[in-house]
DNA sequence: GCCGATTGGTGTAACGATGCACGAATGTAA
DNA sequence: TTACATTCGTGCATCGTTACACCAATCGGC
């Protein structure tokens, strides 16, 4: 296990200095010779020489990588959110320094801390807490953090950059498109709407059904017990909401869920219940959110509202690659509100408003 | 944005050098006064120090983290692998760089060089590949590499680590559950044979039909064509599959596929085809394998062979985690082979040996 | 042939922590 | 009092790179 090779190796192998190395490979080569800049490569090639990242953070400040902090990769719709950044990060030499904060404010600043101790200085973080305090003294400190899933509050300290889906629009979307199929009884599944997008998210249900002259009914929003944190209990949570509305003395006719793990879950208690997905006499109509891998692999295909990933992770590390300078002082806060798109499949259907005279389905 | 705390200023705020509160942090602090201990730590915890793990690296050259490389978090199997293996790299304290190969071994080649460049000495990764000779030069220069779903094989350096689940015998109780349900002609779905894993599994496959004394049929395995990368396809890859076998002159009656993602693709196909999952007559049994999140919610929740994530998680990070001491040159290559778990649920059922008498179903 | 500019590079001090080889006090024995 | 241990820390070089300040040549002009 021998030595590595060091700016050093080359330098003496190109019988030059090494900061004439380093202006090199620092772009600072206006002024030099052709012949020089030759010999310098060539031993750079011949060496198989590659510049330690970690000498060369120490002495810039700069490091190559960044946090991303996600609820749980293990939730699909994160994983492929991580997938999309780091496969931007990478055209840019960046790598991803991956943490899973289960949606806990303290593991939040915990992984921030450690990543600020190692030297990270920008941050994207896919959390949609109402607050984002716990971040604060960091980030007064200089972190640049991106908020992931979040629109820009009002109160938000001006360095914060936000990419999110246009969340109001999207509750929307789902909502007016059940509502087209003639559903006026519409769930709306969420785990607690402790996150800037959920309480979004059902503005827009509710703006869509007051739009619609249909009363916004509170026994129909299921917002969870507790707070459950864990991104892998989403779907359990669907399930835990989708009984409690069937087990309301008038059911729903459709849900809108708060995204598709939810949704899945929905459908599987809704399943089990002996209901139709969708179904016109004995059944349900649902709708997801995200647009996940497996939404159209689902049993029905899941109606969705589609978020732009890859959009939004080049947004998000644009915003998080924004020059370190801090002349942006009093400059706009970064910030981006993409459109989300419904996606029609088939867990949605009209809803019957007449009875049918002879369906043997809805005997039972 | 004031500079940061560094171990001088502790120093000068407890009245010592820089080298004691190094000693105090780094355990050399068997005969230092107690007195002085507690002024030391006092001044860390009024100043709010923490050790730069950047300098720390370039001095002792050792990386609190290390490099993890899958085919793709957006595949939720990886995705909760990636999950699993950071949970416990953070109670060590260690960092996890996360990185998507898309089963490209260019792509690995270049990411581990990357992690190498980046002062990372370790990297589990999740590549089944035949051959890891790709990696060689680095792990000859001292890289710890452990694969992860790859079986130990002959060829290998010993310095390789190996954590895989026995996929043999995956392969074997997938194929025998669908055996003991009475069916005979059983398909097998995966995408090109070009992994350990899949061989193995597929080696499973054909134990399991050989000891109940069904002939083995080729042209009932569909190995894809070409050599798609990429994990986001498996589902795609599934219905290819389906689709394929259900073209043959005789179809099968049962599947095993060699991911819970290529099984959904081949429930959809099954689906899309008018055939019902499981299916007493005009219907199929499908088989997964890994158990992800979704597998238990799909419909119909999917019968598949499970894989122990968190132990096997541990054990790489165990494994990664064992001294880089050149000491262990001749020792016994580290390796575990987990035992998989048949999960039987809902998409599997029994093969009728008679054509029904009166099935409207069928008549189609 | 002398002066000032330009060209083409080099010297050096960091960045923040580490750990070996010392050494100043204090204690202990003869 | 001298000699020798032991205790408790410290000085210093170092990890590999960067970037500022500086300088040795070369050049053009008159």
């Amino acid at each position: 296990m021998k030595r590595e090779v060091t700016i050093r190796d080359v330098a003496q192998a190109a019988r030059v200095s090494p900061s004439t190395v380093s202006n090199l490979l620092n772009g600072r080569d206006g002024r030099m010779r052709p012949r020089t800049k030759a010999r310098i490569t060539r031993a750079i090639d011949e060496l198989g020489y590659r510049p330690s990242r970690v000498a060369r953070q120490l002495r810039t400040g700069q490091a190559q990588a960044f946090g991303l902090v996600v609820p749980s990769v293990a939730n699909p719709f994160w994983g492929s959110f991580a997938r999309a950044v780091e496969s931007v990060a990478m055209r840019h030499g960046d790598q991803v320094l991956l943490c899973n904060s289960e949606r806990d404010p303290e593991r939040e600043r915990a992984y921030v801390d450690e990543l600020w101790a190692g030297g990270i200085r920008a941050v994207i973080i896919g959390t949609s807490l109402l607050s984002l305090d716990h971040l604060r003294p960091l980030m007064e400190r200089g972190l640049r953090l991106v908020a992931f899933d979040r629109e820009r509050q009002p109160a938000d300290p001006p360095n914060l950059a936000s990419v999110s889906v246009d969340n109001l629009l999207g509750g929307q979307l789902a909502t007016e498109h059940l509502l087209a199929f003639g559903h006026r009884r519409i769930g709306f599944i969420s785990g607690a709407i402790a996150t800037v997008s959920r309480q979004r998210r059902l503005a827009g249900y509710r703006a869509a059904l007051e739009r619609a002259g249909v009363p916004f009914r509170d026994e129909l929003v299921w917002a969870g017990e507790g707070n459950g944190y864990g991104d892998i209990d989403s779907a359990e949570l669907g399930r835990q909401g989708m009984a409690a509305l069937l087990d309301l003395p008038e059911p729903p006719s459709a849900v809108v869920t708060i995204n598709d793990m939810y949704a899945i879950g929905a459908c599987a208690t809704a399943r089990a219940a002996g209901l139709a997905i969708p179904g016109e006499h004995h059944g349900l109509s649902v709708v997801g959110f995200d647009d996940i891998v497996l939404a159209p692999l689902f049993n029905p295909p899941l109606t969705t509202v589609r978020q732009p990933l890859d959009d939004m992770a080049r947004f998000a590390i644009e915003a998080i690659r924004r020059d370190t300078g801090d002349e942006n002082e009093d400059e706009q806060p970064i910030s981006a509100v993409m459109p989300p798109q419904l996606v029609a499949r088939a867990s949605t259907a009209a809803f019957a408003t007449t009875l049918p005279a002879n369906d043997h389905r809805s005997a039972h």
